[in-house]
DNA sequence: GCAAAATTGGAGTATCAACTCCAGAATCCG
DNA sequence: CGGATTCTGGAGTTGATACTCCAATTTTGC
């Protein structure tokens, strides 16, 4: 288990395309179900790079968690950087249809997925998914409590729980979407909550 | 594979018992990390027993599906047979936080869990998931239809898509209570949803 | 350029999980 | 009862999987 600043260019490199083959195969069949050897294939590694770079599997979910993470706040600040009006929020919505609809459905949503699979088997991962899921909440938060701030929504919503109901929506919605391959009810889930953002609005500034 | 008419009382016992067990397991540590083996001890029976009764893990899945399935409903239709006032929402609320409470946040959803791990690793166990996920649905809608139809609910809400938004917020909040080791975030999406609702009614009925 | 360190390839092992087989015991039905 | 059928116990087989070992090669820092 080299130290992580010591790494080669193309040390570097090897252990990414171990992550990112093991992240997406992980996403498609499952934790469990992805064996070593397909990792293996998929990032074109022999058996002692992979354990060169990881000491087993554990040790690599763990690293594929984190790079979950990272992507899905990626793609999250990205679009809620200035997540504080309602038409943010509306292509924030799109924005997430549409990965869904390109991937087919397949996955679902990568940290949900490996949440469901590992909470009750792994909790060290269950700690960890735990602490990506609380930094996602707090960034929709953050931006429901700026645009309450401006009066954009009721002062006395609670943005931290509505914070919480949408994560649910986003994530009830991917589960519902993957188990009928089909992007619709992601994208109720998510029209409904903004809906009731909307409507919290309104009932109040007139 | 014998056939399911000619049980013997004893047979039809022991075949409930590896279901049962099987289903309990499988919720606790996923399909996949569930060996036939655990399934023998926990239902103490030996292989040939459990191979009597199916032909193998794939039938047994299929089984455990049908049962989480009937058993997931049954608690519904206990509270949504007459789910049809906000208030009936209340204590089917009460009922699903209870019940997570008590599983002390493990295994999430019954129904949930399973769709995430086999969506995309059978294609046939998702078929059957998502005729479970359509009936659950059905059922919330026609509780919606039913309040919409004596005026408790806006006449111009949709109540199929309130339905899926709905049924999204229990499977999401659910996630997040399995992953948080905490019934809240369950009790919060609900109650976001149930709150939806209820100023959907109250803002046309003045 | 050269020694030290990092990286790679591939053959090999020990374990475990799914599934099989068959003989013996219990149960049903007349 | 008694024969047919259903049910049960346990040892054994096959294949797959996580992980190991070590020698060969490339890369790095001076």
């Amino acid at each position: 288990m080299p130290d992580t600043r010591r790494l080669t260019r193309k040390g570097q490199a090897t252990r990414d395309r171990i992550v990112v083959a093991a992240a997406r195969l992980m996403l498609e069949q499952g934790v469990a179900r992805t064996t070593i050897e397909d990792i293996q294939a998929a990032a074109g590694v022999s058996p002692s790079q992979l354990y060169h770079y990881f000491p087993g599997k554990d040790a690599l979910v763990s690293a594929v968690i984190d790079h979950q993470a990272e992507q899905a706040l990626d793609v999250q600040q990205g679009c809620l950087e200035r997540l504080d009006t309602i038409d943010s929020l509306g292509r924030w919505r799109d924005v997430m249809v549409n990965i869904v609809t390109e991937m087919q459905c397949v996955g679902g949503c990568p940290l949900g997925s490996l949440a469901s699979d590992l909470s009750d088997s792994d909790p060290v991962a269950r700690t960890q998914l735990a602490g990506a899921f609380a930094r996602w909440q707090q960034l929709i938060r953050d931006g429901l409590a700026e645009m309450q701030s401006r009066g954009e929504l009721a002062a006395d919503a609670d943005p931290g729980e509505l914070a919480v109901a949408m994560l649910a929506a986003v994530q009830g919605g991917l589960l519902l979407s993957q188990v009928n391959r089909d992007p619709e009810p992601l994208r109720i889930a998510v029209d409904t909550m903004i809906d009731h953002l909307h409507r919290l609005t309104r009932s109040v500034v007139p």
